[in-house]
DNA sequence: TCTCTTTCATAGTGACCACTATGAAAAGTA
DNA sequence: TACTTTTCATAGTGGTCACTATGAAAGAGA
């Protein structure tokens, strides 16, 4: 019995004619800029440089396409964002990160403005049920990695007992949120991270533990 | 010289058959439902009870059906939310009050979770730059009224001179942003109305002037 | 009742959507 | 070279989109 087949291996007849990491990579800055449903495919292999039935024979179908580009997205390191919050000195500190790290990430050069996450699918018709709950999915586990990390530090004497861990996770990530919004609607990097700074004002400050 | 016709004055011809501000307002329930460029004309005939011809006739188009909706919606009342703002006792009190308003009207009942302004349009292809271009007005005039308020406290001694006006009227518009996230993904009343209050801690408490 | 104006329901219109059938071309294997 | 396998480019497929042409029906005024 074999082992599986190794991505590297040399396959069988007519090697594929494009990059099938950079044409992905440009098929994510498209649904990027221009959402998952609004965007055709005909605007995807423009942007990628190939034909219809090569998209299809490499990626599937449309949705499976944004579902990889989502997944690459979201997970662009070895680790992910809840356990890099998890693994944070304090829920405080992963909160200020996760902040200031959005801020920039919004308003870099030679991407499209604001996130991915929350601007490709806020509302969409039924066919798009599973992208949509594929996003919804990725705010969920980033949220609740953060409450449960703020739980933690109330646990932990690291926050006062006073604090509502919920409450701080969700404000934080609606923030994330809004933040994206508001670097699509052309609000530059210094004033995302002047906001960063303020909102970590609603955060108690940590305590020796 | 005659005076414009009254909207309640007979017409000549035959009625329409149907309450046209019923219909508009089922459209701008399907509109915050599905969103602008996801809603077919189908799905808007259907929740408003007439066919395409008589939506077209009474509505234009598409488009216009939506910019009329989203006029209703942003201004329901005698008075815009930029004149809220600046007449308000202070800017900490009117954002106070429009993430209170907000976490409510977010998670009504008998309406769509979220914000109509916030989800329904926010990336999309260039048909609807118009309709992206109204959204971003309204959110653009939102926030520079409630930034110029908090200016003005900065000047009359209401708030530290160490305030940032940008910043606080930003971070307050993107929880408002993201609360219409949260709200669609789930999160209820309870947990919306907590995190408003704790994101009011980021703002400094009024001074007397 | 007759005329005029407007709305009504039926039944489409071309355009664009995601997706694919088809056969030639490009590689490896023998 | 012959054979197998996979990808390539061309040219469509049916389905759905926003939108409308057409003529009957419904009211007001004479």
């Amino acid at each position: 019995m074999e082992t599986l087949e190794s991505s590297t291996a040399k396959r069988l007849g007519r090697p594929l004619s494009f990059d099938r990491d950079k044409a992905l990579h440009a098929a994510q800055l498209q649904f990027w800029r221009t959402g998952y449903e609004t965007t055709t495919v005909a605007e995807l292999t423009q942007a990628m440089g190939i034909t219809a039935p090569s998209l299809y024979t490499a990626f599937g179908d449309k949705e499976s396409l944004f579902l990889e580009c989502l997944e690459k997205y979201a997970n662009p390191g070895p680790k992910t964002t809840p356990e890099l919050i998890a693994e944070a000195r304090s829920a405080r500190e992963a909160a200020q990160q996760l902040l200031e790290l959005s801020a920039r990430w919004f308003t870099q050069r030679d991407a499209p403005a604001g996130c991915l996450v929350a601007s490709a699918a806020s509302s969409g018709s039924i066919d798009s049920q599973r992208v949509r709950a594929a996003l919804k999915n990725i705010r969920d586990a980033n949220r609740k990695a953060l409450q449960k990390r703020a739980e933690r530090d109330i646990r932990e004497g690291r926050l006062p007992g006073t604090a509502n861990a919920q409450a701080l996770a969700s404000m934080t990530m609606a923030i994330v949120q809004g933040m994206s919004t508001l670097a699509r609607d052309g609000v530059g990097q210094k004033a995302l991270l002047d906001l960063a700074r303020t909102a970590m004002r609603a955060w108690p400050t940590d305590m020796a533990s």
